[in-house]
DNA sequence: CGTCTATTTGACGGGCATCAATTCTGGTGG
DNA sequence: CCACCAGAATTGATGCCCGTCAAATAGACG
């Protein structure tokens, strides 16, 4: 659970963020560090584009390109940031908050691909078109790129090129690891496996965790009906495996028991 | 198991390299046309670096970062590229031929993740070790490059830049794609799906193609045992869906058909 | 031709999807 | 504060698809 006060700041306040800014930089003299923090999203949001010098390649002052990118905008709970063959006009980066990917099949059913997180960048592609739809499941602060000026800002932008292969790395190793989820046999084995997964994606890994969606959702997600999806989380309520306050919070208690189920059935 | 003859070929024969570059320079005059095309492999082969420029970018001689790249190698069929979990000191370009991408599970099976083929670049990523093994198929002509130098290479090479980049975009999609397969719930689906896929994925789409690999790894890619494979198949030569010369080489007879049942079931 | 492996076919049982019914939960209004 | 309702989550019952094991056939290679 990402504590409460779920949604950002609704307007993203100028000041706040100059605020903020200045006490990092206070905090942190060398800007250098800050720059090269792969998930470090906060550090150009407090810096006026005439001060910022890019430490790592040649000394150019923000261009206008750069400058788009940096307002923040919001995206309230539920709101379509794209759909599937869309034109893909903008790029987005998370800061905070958390979107699902989905695409449709060929029989008109949806499927969930994934549940991206701050400092996932959503909507890259090839083509002309998405390749998938991005609904926000909790409010988000995204960052907005156009994609025809996106060539020009990596050209220039060392930090947020970075940021981009590493977002499209991380896409691509979090869509294996769910194929190797959705070949297992038996469903016991993949709910154990979604379980371990979603309590090592929480930032703060103490064993607690919320399901980003609903029971229905979910299922979809690990290719499986509700309802063996429910009948395995009770059978691992039963064994003591897990504990839940709610539908959502799920509280891992036997997390060797887990990894047992999940790599054998 | 993997095969005998693990290791590529000891030294890459310069000669063959240079003679097959002799061929493509005399049968296609236009080297610029070349380079632009995204799949345009073969361009760089048969160049001399001291003859080469970049059309698209600054008029820079190959470097010697470059140049490392220029030398194209061997990989005979049933090699190992690289496994899971090998430091990842290169990247590869496929030329010609194909390779299996594949993950161990928890439980120790080895599950297949895709095939990919000329154009596709393998080994991308953002840790020190690789995440999945890549095992040649068909026989490969593959570049290599040092990723403790491929930062500097792709600074300098926009060509070559576009291509990591779209490779991944690719990988994702089929990556995506194949997500979308696996949640099928019919197995008659899956297979459907494939044949067309793999029709479509094969550059002379004629209604023919061949397996990359044996039922028991197609099977495995599609995660489904090999024997329902083999019915399913079964079924759709009764019903005049697809014909099979060999065990194969499948030639689609029907593709609407095989359309119904992959948007049903 | 003989051997070995890959592929195909057969038979069977279990696990999961499906449909249906019930309980739980949160929100709303009297 | 309680009744009420709608949607979600859970539990029950049933049928069938597919994985498993086993056997037979086809194909590859020397």
């Amino acid at each position: 659970m990402h504590q409460s006060g779920l949604r950002p700041r609704p307007a993203p306040n100028e000041r706040a963020a100059k605020a903020t800014l200045r006490l990092r930089l206070r905090s942190q003299k060398r800007v250098r560090i800050m720059l090269n923090r792969d998930t470090g999203l906060f550090n150009l949001l407090s810096i006026r584009a005439q001060d910022f010098r890019n430490p790592d390649g040649p000394d150019f002052p923000l261009d206008q390109t750069r400058c788009t990118a940096l307002t923040a905008r919001q995206f309230r709970e539920g709101s379509v940031m794209f759909r599937q063959n869309d034109p893909a006009e903008f790029l987005f980066e998370i800061i905070s908050g958390s979107v699902r990917y989905s695409i449709m099949t060929l029989e008109g059913r949806r499927q969930i691909l994934r549940f991206a997180g701050p400092g996932d960048i959503v909507g890259l592609t090839n083509e002309a078109t998405y390749r998938y739809s991005a609904e926000v499941v909790r409010s988000c602060a995204i960052r907005r790129y156009r994609t025809d000026r996106i060539e020009m800002a990596l050209e220039r932008d060392v930090e947020l090129k970075r940021r981009v292969f590493n977002s499209m790395n991380r896409e691509s190793d979090m869509l294996r690891n769910h194929i190797s989820l959705l070949g297992k046999r038996r469903s016991a084995t993949k709910v154990a496996i979604l379980l371990l997964e979603m309590e090592q994606s929480e930032t703060t890994s103490c064993g607690r965790f919320t399901f980003p969606a609903s029971r229905t959702e979910i299922a979809n997600f690990i290719c499986m009906s509700p309802e063996t999806l429910c009948r395995k989380l009770g059978e691992f309520r039963l064994s003591k495996l897990i504990k839940m306050r709610s539908a959502q919070e799920v509280l891992i208690l036997h997390r060797e028991g887990l990894e047992r189920i999940a790599a054998n059935g």
